[in-house]
Formats: C-alpha cells, structure tokens, sequence
RNA sequence: GCAGUAAACUGGACGGCCGCGGCGUAAGCUGAGGAAAGUCCGGGCUUCACAGGACAGGAUGCAGGCUAACGGCCUGCGGAGGCGACUCCAGGGACAGUGCAACAGAAAAUAAACGCCGUACGGUCGGUGGGGCGCGAGACGCGCCGAAAGCGACCGACGAGUUGAUUUCGGAUGCAGGUCGCCUGAUGCCGCGACGACGCGUAUCGGGUAUACGCUAGGAGCGGCAGAAUGCGAGAUGCGCCGAAAGCGACCGACGGUAAGUGUGGAAAUGUGGGGUAAGAGCCCACAGGAACGAUGGCGACUGAAGUUCCGUGUAAACCCCAUCCGAAGCAACUUUGGGAACGUUACGCUUGUCCGGCAGUUCCCGUAACAGGCUUGAGCGCACAGGUAACUGCGCGUCGAGAUAGAUGACCGUCUUAAAUGACAGAACCCGGCUUAUAAGUUUGCUGCAAGA
RNA sequence: GCCGAUGUGGCGGAAUUGGCAGACGCCCGGGACUUAAAAUCCCGUGAACAUUAAGUUCGUACCGGUUCGACCCCGGUCAUCGGCA
C-alpha cells in the first residue's frame, strides 16, 4: 500500500479504542483519530473468538484487499483500525468491500 | 455382479491483470500441508566449567530385526474375534512380600455358620391297639367358613399389616355313604410324587406387580424300611381327663469326624459318573480339563511326542519385584554490543529432589533494551539397479522445493479436465523421524465369501 | 511458542485406599400464612419412558480400555482457566 503504513504497538490500538471516532457496519467496526503526520497508518485486528488460524486469515486479506481497493479516495493525516466482526465469517468479497465503504462514509472521510 | 477386507494415491491444471513477502543492481525467479494441527514420544542443534557416580523419580515390557533414536516400524510367536480374506491385544512376574475383594452369601482366601455322621455324655419334652375313670355314635373323602404354621412377595404404613400357593387344626352343615388280613402308631430315613408360587429363567409386547411356557421353594398322598407289650375278632373305631417305669423318638447343649449339600456371587478349591464310608472326601477308579518338567524342531518368542509329578481365586493401567533406558532446559535457547550492584574460597552456582566427587570468578538488577546472527543443503527429494519376506540398506544419476517477525498467497476474469471445482479438514514460525486426531469427493491394486456363466 | 491446572443438576459445591452418585446451600415450582405481597414454614426438583401405583433405562466434558465393579486407575480427544517474555 502506497500511502499506508501499518500500526504495530499495543499503546497505539489502546489509543484508538479509547479516543477515536467509531463507526460500525455489518462485517466490520473502525475506529478513526486525526494525527498530525501527513500519511496514513492502519490497524487490522480479528479476534480469537472469530475462528481458527484459517478463517482469521481469510478475513484479514479480504479487509487489507478492500482497503487497498477504496485507499485513495481516504485523507492522509488519520489512524485507523478496523475490526472484524464476527458475521464477517464466510462473507465474500463484495460484500466486506460494500461494508467497508459504508463505514468510511458515515465517517465522513471519503 | 453383489458383499467384504487390506494397501496405496489425488486433494484440480494452465494463463491474463491489479497487489503482497523473499532473493537479486536489474531482468526475473520463487512463495503453506497431508495433516503445516494436537504437543503425546524420540532425536539433531544450543547452553549449563566437565557431563562423573549412587539413591530417589520417571518411562518401557512376547521374540528377532530395522533405525540417529523412540513408547515408532517390519516379520514372526501366543491369545481373542470372524465362514474367510483379515483384524485386535500395556502380551514379564500373583510359590519374594504387603494390600484390596462393597452388597449378597454359612463362608471371600488363615475356610466351617448351618447341615450330615458318631458318642456307655448332660438336660428338656413327646406320643403310644399299655393302665385307670368318664362320655359317646359315628369315621373317611369332597365342598364352605375361620385360625395357625413354615416358605415366599409387597409397602410414603414395618405392623397382631396385606397377599400367593401349600399344609395342619377347629366349626357348622350339605353331598356322598366305605371296609376283611385289618386297624392304631410320635417320628425318622429312602424312593415316587398330583398340585405348584407374585420366587427364578426364557419368549412375546412400546412398557409394566402384563401374558404364555419351563424350572424351583413348598408339598398332600403313595410304596418300602426302622420303630415300644405275645394288639384285635365285630363295633376292632372316636373324644376328654389323670399318670408316667422301661424302651423309642424329637429338640437343646458338650466333644469329635467331615468338606458331598446350602436359592448368593465376577470368583466357592477342576467337572461328570462309579466305587467307598458312620457320614464324607482325588480317598480310589474311568473319561475330560489345567499347571510344571520334558524328546524333537526353531537364532529366539515358542512348539510340546512318550512319560512323570501335581491340582486353594482374581487384581500388578494397587504398592511392589525383575530387566532395559533416561543429567537438565529449551531458538522467547543461545551468540554479539552497555550501565550498575552484591558476594567471594567450600558461600553462591552447575537449569525442579538428595548425597558423593569435581570445578573457579559467579550471581542479580536496569535500559517497556536494540537489531543482526541462529534461519534453512537436510538422517533432504525423485528415478534406476542390487541385497532383504518386509521395515530398511547400499550404490549411481538428477535436483534445490517458503523463511515471515503484528506475521507475506488476496481481488477480478478466461480456457480445459470433471458429476461438481464457489475448497472437506485446514495456515509453516529452528529442523527432522514417528504417533494421535480432523477430512467433501474420487481413483487404483491385491485378496476373500456368495451367486451365475464358460 | 513453552509450562501447569480444572471439567459433577439451572448455579455454587460435596462425594476417593475403586463399592448406594448427586450431600449441603442458592435458584425454580407447588402449598400454608396475608386483603395482596415480602419474610417465614412445609413439600418437590438430573434426563427419557411410564404414570393409578410400583418401576425400567441412560447419566460425573467426550471416546475407548483395565477391573466383578470406574467421578476415582490408564490412553486419546474437546473446552475453559492460569503462569513464563
């Protein structure tokens, strides 16, 4: 991802959860918070709830590709998380994708 | 063809385009599995100064072989199951010792409670064609009513309870109406045994204190034997009371013998039959069963002819004994790069216990340390040949097939194979060898049984 | 990744040298008391079948094994919890 560095450190998804704007959609929940940087960096977490080492991944890869797909038209300067929900399991591409562009939208940040 | 059994394999292929990890200056090349899983075993590797000994602790447990090693694998042996192909088995030792075996049952591992048998033993009692007195005409069988007894069953009640079949006694009365070698006779033993349980078993039923059948406990009666007075002769019979010598019998107790029997139980001292005995017993005999020794064969587990000796359970996935093996920790190990503190010659430490021996700088804290190495060529994979029943081994040729570090494989399409491909189980984290567990669908081969055909 | 522990009714929690499973408490249901409720007292309560009554079978996370007999002993799975950095 050109623009997007990824969020590595425990303190900084605390940061999020506790301070950020969220908004949920039906596959996925994201949390957002301005930064002063001038790209952007995302967060993606699937809990242990969701399933095995398999389903965790899949989904994982679906919400990087739909990302990936929507990056541009996102302002830098923001963090980002965005969490699996658990009726994410078995959806399909489409979807999350639809799902995705939903949330950034009632975010305001598309 | 149907049914089964054993083994092996596949787990879609190719391509376009947008992205991701690794290698590379670049072009480009390459990128999850048969289980990558569970972490149940075994190793490599690394560190603990050296990796030494003994105990404790743990693991394994038929034989021979394979392997780096194993609790794995192969081939056999023994046992169990299957008509069979074949499958399954922690498969050493219970005469080294200790423990445990609830309930039921007389008794559960040192047998003896009941029973059976014996005794010139002790005690209590019984009945009797016997003796005395009195009454008196019926008796036997069947049915009715009531009571009692032993044997069983049941319960929100455990009781003078209810109930089942059986037996005995009594009562009222009805039916019926007997007998000549016969009547009385406590009781015991042997044999047969109508009937027969709500007990036990089997079958049926969706199920039941259901139904059916069988068996058993119980059991009238019949036959034989033992049993006290030389009974009686046409009413020989019946009932009540008194009385008790001898003999007989029963019960209780004592002493001894016995291991046949006793509804239980997973297990009761090997089973059946006969002899034998006071009663009994592998006490003896026949047949059968088991254990030890044993010729032969096999490297061995084992086999087990003839024969000899013997016959008190199970449990060691209870403690234990025997044999073999094991130093510990784990890549978050460890190496490399700082600062501070403490203790110092038997103190600390040597990676979870104890002791002995041995060693010389060791230990702790902080930087939520950093980032690099460890990190992928290895007991590797494929093919051919040779040895071996096989596991496996040797040798030759070819080949390099992930290395991430919040963790890389995804999205959209096309073509082909196909019943379907929109995928069943499932994602490497130092690396191997196994085991175990999950798995849609499909393919191949060997073998077995049945049926048919030639 | 490594190490360790636990699993018994709806809930907590007993039962162990291997011998009657569900003690005890809470919750729940029914009844008594009350005008009604609370508190209190009494009774019941693992599941299925059968209910007139008596009863039968299955049940200690799951699957096997050892044993006459397993919550307990052994092996394997699953789930949950804790510890190490």
């Amino acid at each position: 991802m050109r623009s997007t560095s990824s969020l590595k450190l425990n303190r900084d998804f605390r940061r999020l959860y506790s301070r950020g704007k969220s908004a949920p959609g039906a596959y996925v929940a994201v949390y957002a918070m301005k930064t002063r940087r001038n790209d952007k960096r995302l967060g993606l977490t699937v809990g242990k709830s969701f399933g095995k080492a398999v389903r965790r991944n899949r989904a994982k890869r679906l919400i990087r590709e739909s990302y990936r797909a929507i990056e541009e038209k996102i302002p830098n300067g923001y963090d980002f998380v965005i969490v699996a929900r658990g009726r994410a399991d078995g959806a399909g591409f489409w979807q999350i994708k639809r799902d995705l562009e939903y949330v950034f939208g009632k975010l305001g940040l598309k």
